[in-house]
DNA sequence: CTGTTATATGAAAATATGTTCATATTTTAA
DNA sequence: TTAAAATATGAACATATTTTCATATAACAG
């Protein structure tokens, strides 16, 4: 069975919540999570695992990146679940409404690609 | 709006998961909370007041006791999301069968009623 | 009043959490 | 191989949380 408390703790830090809110849109990297909170890689990192580490996440190694997502059995659960609790997409926190403007910036910018474009740039004549 | 990372927090300590619990079976005042969790009466008090502070439950004046209990608006809410979120009424955690048992070992022994009871019987000749 | 029960609270100590910084690892392109 | 990007991680630090202990307040019986 899960544990309980351990969900609910990771659940109890803003930033790890707009986590779990932006990967109920969609899985994400790393770096798109960086981009999109504008916080550390580090930090990002080190929140991404008290989630994995409560079970509420999961990652696969694609490449060069690393793709975080809710894990699939929890997805609606968790949206329930918030959702009961009061978290909706906008207005939970200033921060969630700005948090899904920015994801659309980072999909419409490809963050995820920017190193292929970037070499592919410099080493166009 | 309720602060969503507060009452995350407020359900992601053992203890006060445990109060939730057994305040959702019925309201309950401090000295048979005290009873019921061994716990010393300061520390059940402490916890009781991160539970209020987080909007979970509120408080009344009974007499000479503080009855605490869910706040009404959530109990349902409270009980359709810790049933998502996997916490069942046995089995969350070891702590919470025994909790049940000394509920009603607490009720059947009339916690609330010792003073009187205990008055009576020193004075009785 | 006085003593006792029920409860709350402040301060200190013990513990846990979150952040930053530096560095290590993995992958890929050249 | 080498360099750079993406990510993870350990250590140190700052904060926050939890528990305990002592004490304060409130209600009430006598």
């Amino acid at each position: 069975m899960m544990d309980v408390t351990r969900v609910f703790k990771s659940l109890s830090d803003p930033t790890r919540l707009r986590v779990v809110l932006l990967l109920l849109e969609r899985d994400l990297c790393v770096c798109e999570l960086t981009f999109i909170l504008k916080m550390s890689q580090s930090r990002v990192s080190h929140q991404l695992r008290v989630l994995r580490d409560a079970g509420l996440v999961e990652d696969k190694r694609e490449g060069q990146w690393m793709i975080y997502g809710i894990l699939p059995g929890l997805q609606n659960k968790l949206r329930h679940g918030l959702g009961l609790f009061g978290v909706t997409d906008t207005g939970t926190t200033d921060d969630i409404a700005k948090d899904l403007e920015n994801l659309r910036l980072c999909l419409a910018q490809k963050v995820r690609k920017s190193r292929k474009t970037t070499a592919r740039r410099k080493g166009a004549r």
